[in-house]
DNA sequence: TTAAGTGCAAATTATTTGCAGTAAG
DNA sequence: CTTACTGCAAATAATTTGCACTTAA
């Protein structure tokens, strides 16, 4: 009999034209297996992996981050001067930064708008647009 | 008779309470000394005051780029995973960043109209937002 | 079988810190 | 004087890499 594979991660794995192998199962299972959206950091993923009970070494996670930035499976942002953060929502939309707690978390969109953007300059193009609100206890 | 310290960079230091020493005068005229803003690195910087033919050691630069962001002189734009920029255009405006050379430069903030911002949650202050348009090669 | 994926430990990069010496008020 | 500032070298934090071993296709 075959291995019951989670077929929602194995999906989203292999629809992004990658290897569905046990650590990236354990991976995105912590990432999508919800389908909720979460904002995380290699050392965040790495502590909720260990937690569940796999095991994927510390540089794994790291290099697995970036393989899924890479197939457009996650949003890297880019709000503290050291470490990154991963988004598994991949839309372009605005972000809270807690200064205090150093989390990141989804702003509502909705009430943002951006009317119009600079032209990029000759040569260039735009490739994202990073809104990041900094926010501080009161 | 006194020294003849140039007023400029001295007076950018003191009116913000800080000691106009040899190696923040020496620094602050790099940064302000023409009357043009600017956006550096620690190593840029430090690059810059090498060539200038002063000498201030690599932490001392760092160190006091941190103290003239408390002093309000600077302002820190977290761009990129690793490094730190900084700005001495302290208000709060758009930037764009070259993914190819690392650049970080200002977008025409009349460009720029951010209609509404979504208001900061319970117990929370906006500190401040930072808008980074990421530009590659077209 | 075989190229891609993984784990470890060592290497890198950006930055910070401890501490002894130096200088500004 | 005496407290803040500076320089150096060592420490740290986040991330990457080299390389031998494993595993999915």
């Amino acid at each position: 009999m075959t291995t019951p594979i989670l077929p929602c991660e194995a999906d989203w794995l292999t629809q992004a034209g990658l290897r569905p192998t046990k650590q990236r199962m354990a991976l995105a299972l912590l990432l999508v297996g919800d389908g909720q959206h979460r904002h995380i950091t290699a050392e965040s993923l790495f502590a909720s992996v260990r937690k569940s009970g796999n095991s994927v070494s510390l540089a794994t996670v790291y290099n697995t981050l970036k393989v899924f930035c890479r197939a457009g499976l996650l949003r890297e942002i880019t709000v503290n001067g050291a470490k990154s953060y991963f988004d598994t929502n991949i839309s372009n939309h605005p972000h809270f930064f807690w200064e205090d707690t150093e989390e990141l978390s989804d702003a509502p969109a909705e009430d943002l708008e951006i009317s119009h953007l600079p032209t990029a300059p000759d040569g260039a193009e735009i490739a994202k647009v990073d809104v990041v609100i900094r926010l501080r206890k009161a």
